[in-house]
DNA sequence: CCGAGTCAGTTCTTTTGTTGAACTGACTCC
DNA sequence: GGAGTCAGTTCAACAAAAGAACTGACTCGG
């Protein structure tokens, strides 16, 4: 019995689920976007199995998250690099990490490491607003609906 | 040989990877935020065996995103509702959602269902800014520091 | 008061996924 | 020509998921 897929959900969050909820798959889009790009380094820096990583980073390259370009000859060697697809998925990677570090650590603890604009050196607090109004995506001030109209 | 944890990482999106990363999580989740509290209807909404489903209410509620509540005596039944912690993980769904939207249908196809506002009627496209100065959280203008002041 | 129905699980077997380690192969560099 | 680097593949042991059946404590209708 194979694991449920996802990926025909007609629900856009099921549908990122099947790809966010294979085991690594966030820490390898996370670490790219810290921008690292070869095998040997995302298998040091996570600690993964070489097997489960060549399965993840194929996957992310045959859905368009990833390219895969060859940067030598003799012997080919490949680098992992982001595509427009997949860096907007950072956008998912700060949320977590903003409700990570506001409710994953005990009281009076912090994560070490913060997220800082490079030119002000501000800390950067993300958060979740709608595009053309900016009001905050209040659970409670929205509801679900089907596409009738707007076909386009 | 235990799948890998990550939830005393270091790192904030690890940690909640490791939530997140559990099959069927985000999806629980997902249907709680729409209302749903029962076991039987999170059963017949989702599909999952009833064992998982077991599995992952109990995390839930043993980390504080539900509280599992009883509802009636003879026979006891109780209805899981989310805490504010895991009301809080909204913000991380709806991003998730406006990336599915974006990025996993076809050309010129998109999902059934879309978010708006109660009140405006008008369609939520969520973004994600920086919550002082409304700013873009935009990869290339961030970079990941050490806290070492404001220990707080 | 008997049988059907409801709710919330638990138990079971089969199949799939993950881990860690070893192995392969095509090179380069000294 | 041996050591080192990079990018994998293969393998055995173990963990997790799927689907279905089973348990148990009730309620309700006839």
């Amino acid at each position: 019995m194979r694991r449920t897929r996802f990926d025909d959900a007609e629900c856009p969050i099921a549908r990122v689920t099947d790809l966010f909820g294979e085991w690594w798959t966030p820490l390898v889009l996370r670490d790219a976007m810290y921008g690292i790009t070869k095998f040997e380094d995302f298998q040091h820096e996570l600690g993964v199995s070489r097997a489960i990583l060549t399965a993840r980073l194929s996957r992310l390259v045959d859905e368009g998250y990833m390219d895969k370009v060859p940067y030598q000859d003799r012997p080919v060697r490949h680098e992992y690099v982001l595509t427009d697809k997949g860096r907007a998925m950072w956008d998912v990677l700060a949320v977590m990490w903003r409700f990570g570090e506001e409710h994953l650590w005990e009281d009076g603890e912090q994560p070490l490491v913060e997220l800082a604009f490079r030119d002000t050196k501000e800390r950067v607090r993300p958060v979740v607003v709608d595009e053309a109004t900016g009001r905050p995506v209040d659970l409670a001030a929205i509801r679900i609906r089907s596409r009738t109209r707007t076909r386009r």
